[in-house]
DNA sequence: AGCGATATTCAGATTATGTTCAGGGGAAAC
DNA sequence: GTTTCCCCTGAACATAATCTGAATATCGCT
């Protein structure tokens, strides 16, 4: 998964990144509201923590373009303690929760699970797919109830193979996810770690559709062969 | 883990905290209302004691505001013996449990792990797992029936990752629990602590999930690769 | 068969983690 | 009050896991 942190505090950001990027999501730093909006505009990530005050262009202004631009990933907004009404109008702008500062990073991890899972349509931090169980708030996996080794970069892939199963997701889109900003696409990572990864959960897991990319199966489910 | 006090008596908090810290815990001290309700905002505490009468803002303000965004730790809270209705607006407030002062250390240390424990979800003071015994009241540790010598933080630290066994736990949070304000945090101590645990309580047990942290689990359940 | 796409394997680079050690500080013993 | 001992800390160094990119093999389709 694939997070955009738009902060003007370089400390606090710095230890956002470092709080993200040890749980496995691939990070983005914006320090201004321009920034920040620029780059929700052009990388698809999969959820936003906005700070309410920043410079150049505010953050309510910035998720209004936004929504109005039609961008749906979920935005977690943070605020200082007294600046309610400034989250009353963050809601109004579309965000889908908020955080006031300053707060524990534990608790920040735990609502940032839920807008993701919630965006994918789940309700619980963990999926299973026919046997095979992915639970994102402990970043673990099992098969048959064996947990299972997965390194950080394996285990952000099967997240996010798991969170869109039976979806066929291109190549591009899986680096795209994974991986932050400063990555050099071509290279074949993805078939590399495509392939370790069926050597731990099983090949027949996931499917090759020629052309397209992977979908995640449950291999129970497909006879048609 | 880690205990928040909040108490204007300088005698009282001084002797609570050394036999806190006698016990095994990380232990952080406000003398008002005022520096508390900061502290609890600001760090994790795995619970608070929480005297009621305190200058600048008192107990039971501090606590509704703490419940009111969201702050979870248990809090006992400590009364006169005269302040009934004190106690109940405590409650009311939020809190988990409370002791009339003047009181027995060793009642608060039981009320105290009663509360740790039930926050863990856990039902009893020793934690099992697999061959490996962890004694929170006694601070003690066996491996299959024979005590173990565990230093003062050596024990800090496997309680914390016994009462979130099978849970990934970062250095980072290793860190905020063990320790209390003043830690520099850079330094790799988490490494030689975990480094020591593991050559008396057995190297399998503690699973290093490469750039997330450890976990404490049971050798015998681990058997994919 | 031939072509493009996907798989596999591997080695070097890179970084995270482990280990060892010495000095300081504090508590207990004397 | 002094000595002794144990533990904590932080640094330096050693080791190990993982990532990456390329080279090579295999597959599936036309």
């Amino acid at each position: 998964m694939r997070i955009l942190v738009v902060e003007d505090d370089a400390d606090l950001s710095r230890q956002l990144r470092d709080a993200l990027k040890d749980v496995g999501y691939a990070v983005d730093i914006a320090n201004d509201g321009e920034e920040g909006h620029h780059l929700g505009d052009t990388e698809p990530y999969d959820a936003v923590i906005l700070d309410l005050g920043l410079p150049v262009i505010d953050g309510v202004s910035v998720l209004q373009k936004w929504r109005a631009d039609g961008k749906k990933f979920p935005v977690l907004i943070l605020t200082a303690r007294d600046q309610w009404s400034e989250k009353v109008a963050g809601f109004d702008a579309g965000a889908d929760d908020y955080l006031t500062k300053p707060f524990h990073t534990e608790e920040l991890m735990a609502r940032l699970r839920a807008l993701l899972r919630r965006a994918a349509g789940h309700t619980t931090d963990t999926i299973d797919i026919g046997g095979l169980s992915v639970d994102n708030s402990s970043a673990r996996a099992f098969v048959d109830g064996m947990s299972i080794k997965l390194t950080s970069h394996e285990f952000r892939l099967l997240s996010y193979m798991a969170t869109h199963r039976g979806r066929v997701i291109s190549r591009t889109e899986l680096v795209e996810h994974i991986y932050d900003q400063d990555f050099d696409r071509d290279s074949n990572t993805i078939e590399v770690f495509v392939g370790r990864l069926r050597r731990k959960i099983g090949t027949d897991r996931i499917e090759t559709v020629r052309g397209l990319g992977y979908r995640l199966v449950d291999p129970s489910e497909t006879k048609a062969k």
